[in-house]
DNA sequence: TTATACGTACAGTTTAAACTGTACAAACAA
DNA sequence: TTGTTTGTACAGTTTAAACTGTACGTATAA
């Protein structure tokens, strides 16, 4: 049993680590993970004892990554407490939603500029910040185009 | 006047929420925001001023930016004061830091899953946890891969 | 040399986020 | 119906991060 829960463990730290690159707290990640490596759909009380927080607490992290769409509640008959577990596909999960969270925010930000860039015309604040703005501009247009592409690109990946 | 610092303030507003998608804080976001749109290079006195945070603060704020190679130490003769600018191409260097983080982080944690898979190799923990283990690595692989064509990507653009 | 100006280390404070426990409402069992 | 069980809203607490002010070291100017 020690063994076994060592291992665990360590596979818990490693890979909640990665998860937090998606901008998600490391205790949402933690759980995320240790949800992930569980055999069975998990309810809020097996998780708020095994993450060690309380059932208040596991109840909003486990919204947060229902919201995300990566993980879901499940039914099994004779279970009367909420079953949850993980969505497949992990990777294209977790790239559709980051990316999508990426391409959304700057369109909205290239828009949001382009107003700022009329509005200046009309009362003209000087060739500098006329020049930062299209630079500011110019930056978004390339970030919009950059995760884009990969969201094409990994929409054609395979996963096992 | 009011116009003028209007407008800015906009900007600054906005621009920042951009650059905090690149897992800065809103305080060093705004703070590279506001020396980037600065006409000149500017003081830590400046700053501090035009933040309205403390001389302390700011001065934490430009070394994690320095450190991640997004502003850069000018000298002006005749100025004893430290100046500092934000470092031009702003997209490359943004994406470079970026994916950078990304990939090492993706290829350190592929190495340590692989690890605890040979440790998992010597006791057993049942096919479940192995191929979960699998599928972990795989994640893994697949983001490291992703990434580093979205760097290959990036490197190709043009920026004005 | 002394005096002044500047950057930064550090301790303490403020602020925001995460978390907990209680209390309640809805669903179910008897 | 009444008694349990479960999920969640909410207020209060804990914890961590951000920030400030002072105090000191170094550099420049006189």
């Amino acid at each position: 049993m020690a063994t076994e829960s060592h291992i665990t463990d360590e596979l818990v730290n490693e890979f909640s680590k990665t998860i937090e690159l998606f901008d998600l707290s490391p205790s949402d990640s933690r759980l995320f993970t240790i949800l992930f490596l569980n055999h069975q759909p998990m309810t809020l009380d097996e998780m708020s004892q095994t993450t060690g927080k309380s059932k208040t607490s596991v109840n909003t992290g486990i919204r947060t990554l229902s919201d995300l769409n990566l993980v879901k509640q499940v039914w099994k008959k004779g279970v009367r407490k909420d079953l949850y577990t993980t969505n497949d596909d992990l990777f294209q999960r977790f790239m559709h939603y980051y990316l999508d969270k990426w391409i959304s925010h700057t369109t909205m930000q290239k828009r949001r500029l382009h107003a700022i860039e009329s509005e200046i015309e009309t009362r003209p604040q000087g060739d500098i910040i006329e020049d930062k703005v299209k630079k500011m501009i110019d930056f978004h247009q390339l970030l919009e185009t950059s995760f884009s592409r990969l969201k094409e690109t990994c929409e054609h990946m395979e996963e096992r």
